[in-house]
Parts: C-alpha cells; sequence; structure tokens
DNA sequence: TCCCGCTCGTTTGCGCACAATTTCTGGGCA
DNA sequence: TGCCCAGAAATTGTGCGCAAACGAGCGGGA
C-alpha cells in the first residue's frame, strides 16, 4: 500500500469499492443522470461497474440512509423520488441548519475563509446561464463549504446530506437554471457573514432559502439507460465498467 | 436453511433480520451493556445472535451511519466513544434540531398530544433515581415524541439519531441520574408549547439541554463479554441465540 | 369478455468460502 | 535488553450460489 503519489484513484489501489459506487451513483443521481423513479437493479450496476452485488448493495445502503434512493423490501432499490410534501419537510430542516452555520459563522470568518468562499461564487458565476446540474451542485457546495467552516463535523454532515436531497428535488421540481439570483444571494451573505451581522445573516439566509423554495416547479427529462449511463461515472472513480 | 420443528417464531416470520440485528445492538448500546469502545466482531455477533456475518455487517453500516458505531477499514467495527469534542458538535446540533421542533409545535399542540406528553412524563418521574441508562432513555424518548409531533419525518429521523449518540454520550460522561431535574424541565416545556409561547418554549428548551450539558461528567461502568450481553437481546428481536 | 388462480422468470435475501489485510507472536540480531 | 522482521492467526472484504419473494404472463372458468 505505497503506491508512490499515491491518490486512491489509482487504477487498481482503489481504498473500498463500495466507497467508489457509492460516489458514482451520488454523482449520477445529483447530476440527474439517473432520474428519480428509475429502478437500481444490484446485478446491472455491479456488472457495469465491474464489482458484485455485495459491494453495490452496500453503497445503495447508504444512498438509502440519505434519502437519494429508495429501498423497498425485496423489491429492490430506486431512485427516489420525493413528494412535495417531503420536499417540504426537507427544506424545512435545511433551514434550520443553515441557520445554525451562519450563527456560527457570523463574525467569525477568516479573511482566508471569506476568500475562498468569493473565489467560489466566482466560480458559480461562470457556469450560470449553462447546464442545470452543474450549476445546481455548484449551488448546493457553496453551502457544504459554509458548513464545513462552522468545524462542526456532525453539523457539516448533516447540511450535504439535505443539500444532496435538496439537488435532487430542485433538479425534478426546479426550473433548469433556477439559482440564477442566487449568486448574488451567496455575495450579500458573505458580506454579512464578515461583518458579523448574525440577524442580517439569519435572514439573508432565511431569504435566500425561501426563494429557492419558490423558485421550485417542475421541468421533465429525457431518460437514459441505467447500464450506459454509470459507464460515464465508472472510470473517474476507478472502476472497471465494461 | 430453515429447520424443521419449532424455529423462533420470529416477529413476521423473520421479515428483516438485518432490522432485528440492528435494533438489537442499538438496544444493547444504549443500555450501556456494551460499552464505548468495545469491539464488535462480525463473527461472534452474528454467530451469537444466528445469522451470518453479511447481516451483522449490514446493521452495522446502519448503525456507524447513525454514529453509534465506528467502522474502520479492514479493522472492523467498535462502539463509538466520542470524544469531548465530538459531544460538543452533537449537542449543539441537537440543540439547534431541537429548537426547529418547539417552533414548529408551540401553539399547535393538540390536547390529545399534551395529554400523551405529560403521561410520558409520568412514566419518567416512575423511574425516576433508579437506573441511569433507563433514565436516559426515557428521557431521550420524550424528546423523540416531541420531534414526531411535528409531522416532518426527516426532522423527527435526525432528532432520533442526535438523541441516541446524546444517550451513549450521556451513558459515558454524564452521572448516572442526571435527568433529575430534567422532569420538571419537561413539564415547563409542555406548559409552555400548549400555551404557544415560542419564545418562552424555546428558551425553556435551550436551557434545558445546556443543563443536561453541564450535568455531564463522567462515571464508569462494569465490563462484560459481547456475546453474553447480546443472548440477552436475541430473543427479544425474535433471533436465535445459541 | 372479464376475473381469478397458477406458473414461470427475475431480483433480492442470505449464507458461505476464499482472498487480502491487519494484528499477534516468536525468534534473530545489534 | 530492546528492536525489527518473518510467519501465523484472526478478521475483514468480496465474490458467488441457492432459495424465497415479488411480479408478470397465461390459461381456465363464470
Amino acid at each position: 500500500m505505497r503506491e508512490a503519489g499515491g491518490k486512491p484513484r489509482g487504477p487498481r489501489g482503489g481504498a473500498h469499492r463500495s466507497a467508489a459506487v457509492y460516489r458514482a451513483l451520488r454523482r449520477a443521481i445529483l447530476e440527474q443522470a439517473l432520474r428519480p423513479g428509475a429502478k437500481l437493479p444490484e446485478d446491472a450496476i455491479g456488472e457495469r461497474l465491474g464489482v458484485s452485488r455485495t459491494v453495490v448493495r452496500e453503497a445503495l445502503g447508504q444512498l438509502a440512509h440519505e434519502g437519494l434512493v429508495e429501498l423497498r423490501h425485496n423489491r429492490g432499490a430506486s431512485v427516489a423520488s420525493p413528494s412535495l410534501e417531503e420536499a417540504r419537510d426537507v427544506f424545512e430542516v435545511r433551514r434550520g441548519l443553515e441557520r445554525m452555520v451562519v450563527a456560527a459563522l457570523a463574525g467569525r470568518l477568516t479573511d482566508a475563509q471569506a476568500t475562498r468562499l468569493e473565489a467560489h461564487v466566482r466560480a458559480e458565476d461562470a457556469v450560470q446561464g449553462r447546464d442545470g446540474p452543474e450549476s445546481i451542485r455548484l449551488a448546493g457546495e457553496f453551502h457544504e463549504i459554509l458548513a464545513g467552516m462552522t468545524g462542526n463535523a456532525l453539523l457539516a454532515r448533516l447540511v450535504l446530506e439535505v443539500c444532496s436531497r435538496c439537488s435532487l428535488i430542485l433538479a425534478n421540481y426546479g426550473r433548469p437554471h433556477s439559482s440564477e439570483c442566487a449568486v448574488s444571494e451567496h455575495r450579500r451573505l458573505i458580506e454579512a457573514l464578515r461583518a458579523g451581522d448574525a440577524p442580517a445573516a439569519e435572514r439573508l439566509m432565511d431569504e435566500h432559502l425561501g426563494a429557492v423554495v419558490s423558485r421550485a416547479v417542475l421541468a421533465p427529462r429525457s431518460t437514459r439507460d441505467v447500464g450506459d449511463v454509470l459507464s460515464d461515472y465508472a472510470r473517474s472513480e476507478g472502476l472497471a465498467p465494461r
């Protein structure tokens, strides 16, 4: 286990394959390559990714716990398709979590952190108006980075999970490039945090998330075959598609 | 694979054994029968509970995601032993989540719900001063019931998970009967919720949780063998100990 | 023609065996 | 006496096969 310059993405030095499968599926779902409701047969996935069902099952279990995959007993897994009610719940929780984040961060943001956030916002600007999934992913990442800066690992993980589910929801109910105005909202939020204005920051975050929800409508997309989709994600995770 | 003759009439014909194992381990951990840091070998557990490693592994994965067990690659599972820092993080998140709960519930509590909560508080009274774990479990349940009443399934699940972790933490760092005053605090919280006084309820909850944390010290206990412990939990989950 | 029960194919649930990895143990050497 | 390394034992990671469960398609009866 001493691959020089060892990167976990190496050819076969991969740490745990289930994690790789997990990541591949996760990305595929969040980027809408696998659409909600799509069936996820263990066999097909395993074959396409070059692993056995055991590994796939483990990854599916993880995803199910995160709410990205629906797991019905004896009936297999499928990409979660959150109801509007579930969506409401998720966003409500997210709002509460994010309020905690900004409360913890207001006035405590270092210059380095602020710089990093601003860089990210510029990246969001760059893809603005382009394809929806990429835009949605970046918008989510902003919040994940923010949560990570609190130093509270649990909070960061929860925000990550909730953001994932939100992305899934937005990808379905939201307009393609619904995050257009979000960029400026992110900017203002950074400013409030730097200024140490906690109430303003919380209010901004609340309004921001409220705006995101209200932009949600619905927008269907085309469907692709599960196997074909996964081949794209296999290599980038160090797996062997066939 | 099932032997003729009276097999354990497991509930539901042994629908999901992994769920049963999960519950058995979970209870064992929360009731401190398995102490933090204790190793959890898949083989030993599976043998003792009458299932294969496959099932045990799945249950361990679930528990790991919830933070009750620690899972190190190629190095097996063990009961999580949260550091003080992690404990702080957990309680901070819990505080935020519970604030959401009371905010959602203030003034919306039905009579039936209030009645149920009061009944639970009486149950807490009943075991007051008795053994710590039971007391801790009931105190946690109060919060779980409260969260369930919001109708937000995700919020309820998250509260459940953080409560589990808090129980684990308190079982280690807290005094045996540290929940003594908690009962009255629960009562006052119910009153505030009925009155629809959201700010007061949030303040009460905050103080309550703060008090719980501040009561945390440390209290060691005796250790038992993993296998022996699990036998106790096997039957109640419809599993077949040996 | 429609409804119902049966059978068959597919997919999951689970046990089991083998391989890889880590950890433990017993020398050998400075 | 202490450290380091090789071999062994113990555990985990992963693949694979069998049996049960679900769902679909089909034939018979009302």
